[in-house]
DNA sequence: TTCAAGTGTAACTAAAGTAGTTTCATTTAA
DNA sequence: TTAAATGAAACTACTTTAGTTACACTTGAA
């Protein structure tokens, strides 16, 4: 898998940090449940830290949480914080391009391109955490669930 | 560079076509504005072939010519010939996952991440390959351009 | 009828990004 | 003092894109 899982999974690990509440989740938790390597979520949750989305406690009994709550973090907010670089890239055409249409294009191209992707971030700005939670929690309940407790278990293996 | 300049190139080339008109543009032609390689503008063109954008005459003075005027080819339509997979993939977290939130996180962030990616097309929907030409031409202008004969010139050497 | 100019395609190499893993230093609660 | 955490570095593996070479096939024109 080269594929870029990164939003999606910094998404499941903010919801679960939402479901943590107050209390701190491990990344060894979220590494289980997005059934990846810890050291993988550290590394996200590393840079949702630095961008203020999140707070870590070092140390036994340690672990992360939100800083704010869930209906206060827009999905583009975890998507800038992640830094990805520009979906679409446009080869650097050269200013010295023998073509004057050719100088042109490069520039012209970036601002189209740029302008798409704020359509996908215009999009994600109209979706919370909590949003992506209460659907999660509907869907649930359209299928008749059954136990999981949200930040109390806490299943210790 | 491994970066993704597929999307870029492919409208480059387009707009190429619609310069050329009722020419034939080669993939030489193209290569050599986007300063690549034929094989690859090929392999893009074949694509916008098989999804019906472009036309291509094999042989001696073949080439490559749009298959409808500009104003009616939208951004989003060569994007999509281009067949690209989904910019976000989901880890598949299993329907056997032992938890029960984490068996409905999966299906909702796929939807999710499928309805940004819709605000991504719904812009590129907006603009056409015509607009973006008149957008070339009018920086041109504006930058007070020189030469360059569209169609007609085709520089072999 | 031959040849040069094209495309189509396969095969290979190179470079970059993501994921996964191990390892170790450091912090902290009990 | 020890166990439970994070942080970070180092390394491997895999995938995708880009670039290149090579060759079969098509076609127009001398």
């Amino acid at each position: 898998m080269a594929a870029n899982t990164r939003f999606a999974v910094a998404i499941h690990a903010m919801g679960m940090l939402a479901f943590g509440d107050e209390l701190n989740v491990t990344s060894d938790d979220i590494a289980r449940s997005v059934r990846t390597n810890p050291v993988v979520v550290r590394r996200l949750l590393a840079q949702l830290t630095r961008q203020g989305l999140v707070m870590v406690k070092l140390g036994a009994g340690g672990g992360a949480r939100l800083t704010r709550p869930p209906e206060q973090i827009a999905l583009s907010d975890i998507y800038l914080a992640l830094g990805e670089g520009p979906i679409f890239q446009v080869p650097l055409l050269d200013e010295t391009h023998d073509c004057a249409v050719g100088r042109n294009v490069g520039p012209v191209l970036n601002a189209v391109l740029l302008r798409a992707e704020k359509g996908l971030l215009a999009e994600l700005q109209t979706i919370t955490l909590a949003d992506v939670i209460g659907k999660v929690m509907r869907r649930m309940k359209r299928q008749g669930c059954a136990r999981h407790v949200p930040g109390a278990g806490k299943a210790r293996k």
